[in-house]
DNA sequence: ACCTGAACACCGTTCAAGT
DNA sequence: ACCTGAACACCGTTCAAGT
């Protein structure tokens, strides 16, 4: 829960942005930014979920019109990948320090999960423009340590590239499940509801999937996350 | 190009659902059904992107109103949800075959990537709703196929999952790349944008990205992809 | 230069009315 | 039962008008 450096940043900023009317006073007396949508961007994602964030939303939180956002960001995407660059950054650098570059692949790559546990909304908004600079970000942290890790040079790209891709395909499993869960309900009566899918599929033709139905409820998702990247890790020291 | 089984499929089946007013009166003879939207869904995905695909356009496409998919299905979640399951299982049906689990994994693995290279669209809608169908199913066939390769029971879920996620963060990725780029303009053009981008970040904050920015342009997706399976492949073997 | 908010060109979905 | 298409309640974005 609190395994997030981002998370509790940005949860104390967000006193700020409580919509008081005295807050929000306070606040059309500061003129608009970048850095203040982003800011309220986060915020909002982060409380409402993804549909609650448009531009009349964010325009009324910062006591403005719609129009004045495109003075400082060109579209509704360029915001949204700011967003998203700014917590994975936090993130990132946050981990860093690790000596050991076992430790320091397992270190950054548990941030991250963390960063997308405290903001699920990121899953899909790292799927939405390809190469966005937070997933440069992520590759430029993995191959460094790949690179200390002796991987081969040409190898290098191949390890560090399957690990970001690995773990945005889990950001985005994680986000749309946070999405259709409501903010409120917990996390394991969602995946009692996928089991409960599971074992209605027919046997003969899903025995796998019916033979890890079971147990699948109270499964770890950041355990299990971990030991995804122990198997690519393991993968890329076995050459 | 040619690769993917339900990409000629679904070419072969598209002479039927031609705008042209001969094929869209003879179509209107018959009654709409569920099977009928997924086809004609997939045919506009696949010729025109994502954005095409409205309830206004496919209802267009079937001269009808947009009203009448409700009696079909319950939303264009659900619609395109089956239109990717659709597409996965013609997929990972047509790579069923091979006795060696390695190259089973390595050919199944090869034939999902093909029908997301033939369907980008597909990429985005397999983050849109956590564990669909389609999901499943890849989970399915890659279990199964660790489960004969020896890997131990309770690694078999760790090792399908992660193979997954990656194979989901790619393909949305690709997706994404494949949105930006109109369904014209060639993919070379869109990865030398990209490296483009990566050379003018600061070289000592992103020395990694750097140093793998020459030759990203000429890279090969395909071969870029299945070197990650088999990193996630001789991680899985390497226990 | 920055802000404002009405207006534009769309969406997915609903629903009264038809057959 | 199935279809139709106008209407509803929204979007992101633009732009004339203000300060």
């Amino acid at each position: 829960m609190f395994h997030d450096q981002s998370g509790t940043l940005f949860h104390r900023v967000s006193r700020w942005h409580m919509p008081s009317t005295t807050s929000r006073r306070r606040r059309r007396s500061v003129p608009l930014s970048k850095e203040r949508l982003i800011a309220a961007t986060i915020e909002i994602l982060d409380a409402e979920g993804e549909d609650a964030l448009t531009f009349r939303t964010l325009a009324a939180h910062l006591s403005t019109g719609p129009g004045a956002i495109y003075h400082h960001v060109a579209s509704k995407a360029e915001l949204l990948m700011s967003a998203a660059s700014r917590v994975i950054s936090v993130a990132i650098d946050g981990s860093s320090g690790e000596q050991n570059p076992v430790a320091a692949l397992r270190a950054t790559a548990a941030a991250v999960f963390d960063a997308i546990d405290a903001h699920p909304w990121i899953g899909a908004q790292l799927t939405r423009e390809p190469w966005q600079l937070a997933v440069v970000q992520m590759l430029e942290a993995f191959g460094r340590i790949f690179r200390e890790l002796g991987v081969a040079k040409l190898a290098q790209f191949n390890t560090a590239s399957t690990l970001v891709h690995y773990v945005l395909g889990l950001a985005g499993q994680y986000a749309a499940g946070a999405r259709t869960l409501g903010s409120r309900t917990d996390r394991e009566a969602f995946l009692l509801g996928v089991t409960e899918q599971w074992r209605q599929l027919d046997a003969s033709t899903y025995p796998f999937v019916h033979s890890v139905a079971e147990g699948f409820e109270q499964h770890d998702d950041r355990k299990q996350f971990l030991a995804g990247v122990d198997v690519i890790l393991a993968g890329a020291l076995s050459r």
